[in-house]
DNA sequence: CTTATTTCGTGCGTTATTGCACAAGTTAAT
DNA sequence: ATTAACTTGTGCAATAACGCACGAAATAAG
């Protein structure tokens, strides 16, 4: 994982927080790539190195943070949601910067998508409609509304600029899910 | 000047970094290569490429600030002391924790030594012992006497960790110097 | 519409950085 | 005193980043 070479990381890094940056100061559109260049102080050459396009730079963004996520599901698959849950809003806070351009931004809709998608996935190896509290109920039902509810309130607490403690919330929600699952 | 390549500013402007950090937890001799360059995340090998070893690395980091220096009296030439003293302390400012860690730290007493050396030499030609309120008076003396006065107050100042606002003591010292040159 | 200006995407040769390995010198611990 | 762990300085081949130049495509200006 970490083997790659020490230019490859810092490279890519610099040219992701330059397009972060970019973001959360125009839209996706009218960013070019000589403006991610200039920003993090890279050749424009070594951007096409490592990214298509610009669309390709946002794709494999997204799609890390989605790993890592992912990846952070797998650490905390014998936890309470309560606990868990800390760890997942403790991620958010850490990459603050990112998930809030990402879902406030107009130009990329697609994250909340991918998002809402890791969302339901990771939840789906939870409920249990065959017996237990959800007996009877739909399954996809279930996962679309607590899927949603998750998405949601994540979007509405990093759009308030993380006003309430990460504790809290992650604390909240964990009540609200260990109590529906 | 700027036709360096960029990687080798990145390079260096990393090391310098890492080298000043740990100047400021640790000290000169207890600080090695592999510090810098774990902290500087670059290449140990990389380090040698630039400098032959530490003491010429701090040797290169405080030569470049006296030439900067340097440089800006060429500038402020044709300034009072007033004026010019407000260049000189921003300066200073900017450069804080450069300044910090080399007056205070023991490991580098050298850099005292530089500083006085350049302040003596550019006061040189502003003073005048043929006429004028200096006549008469020993102008070796007058250089190393305001020289000291200037270093002191510097170090006094970047010590209390600039409590004072940069255009005050840069007016007052520029008052005392436009009186007695 | 036409003309600048800017951005794009790519090929290319050059250069800096990298990681590794090695022998020799230091430092610390038992 | 001897081992172990770490640092140093250097050689080397591999490779990432560089800067440049180019024609094509898109965008803005007159």
């Amino acid at each position: 994982m970490s083997m790659l070479d020490r230019r490859v990381q810092k490279s890519q890094k610099a040219i992701k927080n330059a397009f972060i940056e970019l973001m959360s100061e125009k839209s996706f559109d009218n960013i070019t790539i000589q403006d991610i260049s200039d920003r993090a102080n890279v050749g424009r050459r070594t951007i096409y190195d490592h990214y298509m396009d610009k669309f390709d730079l946002l794709d494999k963004l997204i799609e890390e943070h989605i790993n890592e996520l992912r990846n952070l599901c797998e650490s905390t698959a014998d936890m309470s949601f309560v606990e868990g849950n800390l760890m997942w809003f403790e991620y958010f806070e850490r990459n603050y910067s990112f998930f809030s351009t990402m879902l406030k931004s107009k130009g990329a809709p697609t994250f909340r998508i991918h998002f809402l998608k890791l969302v339901i996935e990771e939840l789906e190896g939870e409920v249990d409609v065959t017996e237990g509290k959800n007996k009877g109920l739909s399954k996809s039902l279930i996962l679309n509304f607590f899927g949603a509810a998750i998405v949601e309130t994540v979007e509405a607490w990093i759009a308030n600029g993380l006003s309430e403690p990460t504790q809290v919330v992650a604390e909240q929600v964990g009540i609200l899910l260990d109590r529906n699952f």
